[in-house]
DNA sequence: CCTACCGATCGGTAGG
DNA sequence: CCTACCGATCGGTAGG
């Protein structure tokens, strides 16, 4: 029971080692750019001993963006209601971002490989802009029940402008942060729309 | 003389079919993910023969790259002054992707992919990036010179946010055309910085 | 421009 | 988890 047990954790890690492997090569490289033998080295195994834990190259992706997921909600309560406090706490992430150019990198790559429908995390991006579309624009149309929103201001445009603009500002700042300033641009738009302190 | 000119005529006919089906493929696959072999059989010859014309897999994609900037400048005189023309030709641009998703597909995949130093595009998408941000930029500056900016904006983060939000727009818009209003969401975010008509 | 070829690498399987 | 292997595909070269 103890074997079995310690087992099933050295498995649990393990596969939590593949999973950090592939999703900073994913930033690197790309999806398709990435080879599963690449992968399984930075892991510390052969490429057919990652396909023990991953039975295909997809079902990897998938635990990467899962994983993803799990991390971003747990670290960063993206599920938090609509409404000023979600729109500060995507300002907090954009400041995170800027210590994690790997998490950035791995987003952008992916989010532009995948608009094509064919590609497997197409689902996965789709579904992902649409929530995002939504909580977004929920919260401007919280604020605007408020009146807390500069006249004029249609929510569902300023929701859907605000993930654009962050994903956009993303792939200049990584292109060359030198010359981008992520979080100032964001505050800027974001205070630009709202009648109260952001 | 007739021979060789004609010779020279096939020739360059050739080359753009090359350059038009290794676009339409970038835009497809990635630059990564197109091979050789697949962009020749598109254009209608072997992959080796490809290579007589291109005599490297970079140098085919320096071409698509020259090319699509020759037809940007030819097509929506991207060298106007900057302005509020400059911002309306913007828009126009806007416009006329909706009819190119290929295009749109191209530049945006391309640019995810080359934002790491070491892909052979990196340099181009870094210069593209300063020079729309430098124009950009300038437009909102004469039009604060006029007095025609909507009070407390700042030049310089309306141009790079501008730049931002059209990267952005395109992306979703890729990813589900039915769900994002690209030029809609691209005039009101400009018309919201400017006093005068667009 | 083609045929024919090179060494390298890919995802995945067999069998233990 | 590994060794050993499969068929397929890659960019590029030789030689014409």
């Amino acid at each position: 029971m103890q074997q079995a047990s310690s087992g099933y954790l050295k498995g649990r890690i393990r596969r939590e080692d593949i999973i950090a492997a592939a999703a900073a090569l994913y930033a690197e490289a790309g999806y398709h750019g990435s080879s599963l033998r690449e992968i399984a080295k930075r892991a510390g195994i052969t490429h057919a001993g990652l396909i023990y834990y991953f039975p295909t190259k997809e079902a990897l992706l998938a635990a990467v963006l899962e994983r993803r997921d799990a991390d971003a909600v747990e670290r960063l309560q993206l599920d938090i209601p609509a409404g000023l406090d979600y729109l500060r706490h995507m300002v907090a992430l954009m400041e995170y971002n800027l210590r994690r150019r790997g998490l950035v990198d791995l987003y952008v790559r992916l989010a532009a490989e995948a608009v094509g429908a064919d590609h497997p995390a197409h689902e996965y991006f789709d579904r992902h802009y649409r929530m995002a579309r939504d909580h977004a624009v929920a919260s401007f149309a919280v604020l605007g029940e408020r009146g807390e929103l500069r006249s004029g201001v249609d929510p569902a445009v300023a929701g859907l402008s605000f993930i654009a603009l962050m994903d956009g500002l993303q792939v200049q700042w990584l292109t060359n942060p030198d010359r981008v300033d992520l979080v100032g641009a964001v505050r800027i738009f974001l205070q630009d729309l709202i009648s109260v302190e952001l």
